[in-house]
RNA sequence: GGUCCCAUCGUCUAGCCCGGCCUAGGACGUCGCCCUCUCAAGGCGAAAACACGGGUUCGAAUCCCGUUGGGACCA
């Protein structure tokens, strides 16, 4: 194979849900693997066995799937090659580059909080570095034995190159003192392996990576390209994190977003090309590259997102959101939409989609065409099933009745003739008409809800409102 | 506290690298008008930003330095 491919990862934790900070740079690496022709790997980061879970790995890797990042490799995890990075370590101690440290973690924790006391840097002062001889009894964690004087530069393709003193960076700790490897030692180790090229992630990491530029040189590896991406941040500019909101990809999902129109969302986040502000999967993958993204952080806008969302049901097939709507959102709020034809879906997507902007939405606006009978909200009865609109609502009914054919063309003539006998404007007519058959003051035209509906229906709220109308009768 | 990163409308951004075309453009949101059977959608229009201070230069949003502010990491 090439040295030249393209090869990038994604290396979630999982210890939560898929963050749509993790998306963006998911989102990122499979962009430019796709712009480059290159391999997108999924690795599972999961040595913190306890905060790791089965459920955040099948969750990861179901909202990747739903979002349309597929990877060529993987998925990978860290527990599977502990055996690699062991090896690794074993190595580096035979060379002289690492080297046991016998002080456990409550001796650091106390030499640190002393530092820090006496307004020092908290660093390892390399006392086990020299010792020749090992303490018997005591665990030994391995640290890298890292250069401490001259700098280390990260040429970093989004920020350009940034200098970390060495003298400022300490030896750091590879394996513990109970054996197992720590997340710099596992990072360097299996991006090696994997021969990953460009290493895209978010800017937390910046300052882990001289430390483990040295690992490399320690390893004898070539180091991969940098790119760090920075942070997502909620309204009032620290992290974005639960209490902001949803940052669950799949809770986007149960909200009704589709995957498009996240992606998009998440790719103009930080990565710009001119003005472009819609962008199919494909001009994404022809415009992408590691330059155009912005360097300063980003505030997530929820509004944002559910305009793009709204453009994107806009612009879906119908048949798929009917689908969509149908076998997901519907089904879940009543069971028996299932059986729908798959017609009378499309149907109401066409009539609802300019007026909702997520398939829950849709969904909840959906319910007074699935069920066989509804209640109307008691204000808007209150408002619009009046004794002064009965007899013309009754009127209506009974020309509606009467027509041979019950389209759209028919229904108009009897509304005009009910409008001309009662000396109504269509808004007066229309809203009690609105009300009586959907339940609520807000929906689609209303030839549209009588299409919706059938005749049947629409006969029988008719009735059902005007026998809830008190006073006079007929 | 130390190290590192960042800084254009409320928000996302174009412009910055290669100073003049910038009386700073686009988008979301907001406001107004039009359309209208409701709500939307759509159309038109408006308000809204170069963090601050010094340089460099004929000229700086664009280059340099500092300050301030925010963020990340060490934890």
């Amino acid at each position: 194979m090439s040295t030249n491919t393209v090869r990038v990862r994604f290396a979630p934790s999982p210890t939560g849900h898929l963050h749509i900070g993790g998306v963006r740079t998911a989102l990122f690496n499979w962009l430019f693997a796709r712009r480059h022709k290159g391999v997108f790997i999924l690795r599972i980061e999961d040595t913190d066995t306890s905060r790791s879970t089965e459920e955040s790995i099948h969750g990861i890797i179901e909202g990747m799937k739903w979002l349309g990042l597929d990877w060529n490799e993987g998925p990978f995890r860290q527990t599977e090659r502990l055996d690699q990075y062991r090896a690794h370590v074993e190595r580096l101690l035979a060379q002289g580059g690492a080297y046991h440290c016998y002080c456990s973690a409550e001796e650091l924790e106390a030499r640190r909080a002393e530092a820090l006391a006496k307004k020092q840097t908290p660093k390892y002062d390399g006392r086990c570095r020299t010792r020749k001889e090992p303490l018997p009894g005591r665990a030994t964690a391995v640290r890298l034995k890292a250069p401490q004087t001259g700098q280390t530069v990260v040429h970093d393709i989004i920020r350009g190159d940034v200098v970390f003193e060495n003298s400022q960076l300490d030896d750091l700790i590879l394996l513990r003192s109970d054996g197992t490897p720590t997340y710099n030692l596992c990072v360097v180790v299996d991006d090696a392996e994997m021969r990953i090229s460009h290493v895209i992630r978010g800017d937390d990491h910046l300052n882990n990576t001289p430390r483990q530029l040295h690992l490399y040189d320690a390893f004898g590896y070539e180091p991969p390209q940098f790119a760090h991406v920075s942070m997502i941040l909620g309204p009032d500019k620290a992290r974005l994190s639960k209490r902001h909101g949803a940052t669950s990809a799949l809770v986007y999902r149960e909200m009704g977003y589709l995957p498009e129109a996240l992606l998009n969302y998440l790719a103009r986040l930080g990565w710009s090309s001119g003005d472009q502000e819609i962008f199919s999967l494909q001009e994404m993958i022809d415009k992408f590259s590691l330059e155009q993204i912005n360097p300063s952080a980003a505030v997530f806008n929820p509004d944002k997102l559910l305009w793009l969302n709204s453009h994107y049901m806009k612009e879906a097939a119908p048949e798929r959101l009917a689908h969509l709507l149908r076998d997901h959102y519907l089904a879940e709020r009543e069971p028996a939409a299932r059986s729908m034809p798959i017609e009378q879906a499309v149907k109401i997507v066409t009539a609802l989609r300019e007026r909702t902007k997520t398939m829950a939405e849709m969904a909840d606006f959906s319910m007074c065409y699935v069920e066989e009978e509804i209640n109307p909200e008691p204000a808007a009865a209150a408002k619009f099933l009046t004794p002064a609109v009965k007899p013309a609502l009754a009127d209506l009914a009974q020309r509606l009745a009467e027509l041979p054919v019950f389209d759209e063309p028919s229904q108009h003539v009897a509304f005009e003739a009910v409008m001309a006998a009662h000396q109504l404007k269509m808004a007066q007519l229309a809203q009690p008409v609105r009300v009586a058959l959907t339940g609520r003051t807000v929906s689609p035209g209303i030839y549209d809800v009588l299409q919706l509906l059938g005749k049947d229906r629409v006969l029988s709220r008719l009735k059902k409102a005007l026998d809830s109308i008190g006073g006079q009768t007929g």
